[in-house]
DNA sequence: AGCTCATGTGAACGATCTTTACATGAGCCG
DNA sequence: CGGCTCATGTAAAGATCGTTCACATGAGCT
């Protein structure tokens, strides 16, 4: 790792070293305890050490340090898509319950991300950047999406991919954004949202005429074998 | 209507009448002018032409009065919801449907309710009254997932309407929470939100052996009848 | 060594949230 | 009718926050 010099101007730098880095850490825990709307400019500030003053140097206001955090969450979510999806590997299908789990797993493993990229109120389309970056994790299903209509049954009419795509993320963000995070708006499920979700795209999937095994859903819907549905109750 | 007296208590009042109502209804007003956000207490009370410390009068804090407009959220959107679907008139599928637009239409008409509701960061499970109202608006769903389940047709496996009505909800959820204000979040899509979730819950019921008819997502998808599936494009 | 510019500080303003003591008037009871 | 009481609203005040501006500081270049 690049330690040496990075590091000193990292930890004891001269003013700060790289408040903006700080400023972002310090929003992300505040994000992550209190919501987005609970994170405040001079608490992240204090966080950091400095005086409520300083964060101006790096952000013109409050709503561009969230965006900011928005942004670089959509970074980080195509990331962890790109490395789900695997390009396919080693078959479309499961490369593609990949991806869902994945999902799942950003949204409650960074909450503060997931909630500053989608309920933040941050404007998307006021920044271009932000737009990209949104743009580009998207890609990643509509990539997916692609490349499993291209796998439809020949008998079968090729479904749009573009639409899959919307269906695939209306439903992962559906899930994720009712059942996916511990704390908020939880509701007793009968069975895990990664399940939950599971069932619901292979469902889908089958809707379209994939040639879906239907244990795979039964065997997400609970373990217990009993029926391919999972327990009657 | 009961006016004479009602009236002129709720319009005149002595102190200023019904201050509850008109701070619920100025933060609907600010809500859906600025987000849930960005409506703040003071505001609320300005508008009502009282001071910035009568509010405390009838809501604890600020939070207590974002909990009362998401209970009257839920409370409306069970009486929207029900009345959609109408006790599966007059036929289940058709309600079914009515249902899924009158959720995206509560979700566009009442943006403020909505975000109240699921965006704002309440606490659902925090508050007794307002977890009931929430089940309430979601056993509606729950109700007419049942009786879909019961439709299904003999050769299949019963799928649990629970998980049925689980999914349709992330479904609505998502589409309403990504595609469905005319804001927010909005991104260019190839058709309507409207149509986007019918045609996702149609195939979702195909996928789970229900008899669809092709032509109906057709339709959805878009008017043009270029092939099954809506413009290729 | 000295200049310069990015970076951080301190003080200040207006707005907000919230509490506290006080005012007011509606409705009841005699 | 007169007075009591309690719900309802006000005024004032403290704490915090977002934001700005003049000023300080020190890193890096010449």
């Amino acid at each position: 790792m690049s330690w040496r010099k990075d590091e000193r101007r990292a930890e004891r730098g001269y003013h700060h070293g790289n408040l903006k880095e700080a400023l972002l850490q310090a929003a992300l825990n505040l994000i992550s305890q209190k919501g987005p709307a609970g994170f405040t400019f001079a608490d992240a500030a204090r966080m950091a050490g400095v005086s409520p003053a300083a964060p101006y140097r790096h952000f013109r206001d409050r709503d561009e340090l969230l965006a900011s955090i928005a942004q670089r969450g959509f970074e980080q979510f195509e990331s962890v898509l790109t490395q789900a999806w695997d390009d396919g590997r080693p078959d479309t299908i499961s490369a593609f319950e990949r991806v869902g789990k994945a999902y799942l797993g950003f949204a409650r493993e960074e909450p503060a991300f997931y909630s500053a990229m989608f309920e933040s109120g941050v404007p998307v389309d006021s920044n271009p950047t932000l737009m990209a970056a949104s743009e580009r994790a998207f890609a990643i299903i509509r990539a997916a999406a692609e490349r499993l209509a291209a796998l439809a049954p020949p008998g079968m009419p090729r479904p749009p991919a573009m639409m899959m795509a919307l269906h695939i993320w209306s439903m992962s963000h559906g899930v994720a954004s009712l059942f996916g995070r511990g704390d908020a708006a939880r509701r007793k499920l009968p069975m895990s949202p990664e399940d939950l979700l599971e069932a619901e795209v292979l469902i889908y999937l089958r809707g379209l005429g994939f040639p879906i095994d239907r244990r795979a859903e039964a065997a997400a819907a609970e373990e217990k074998p009993a029926g391919p549905w999972g327990r009657p109750k």
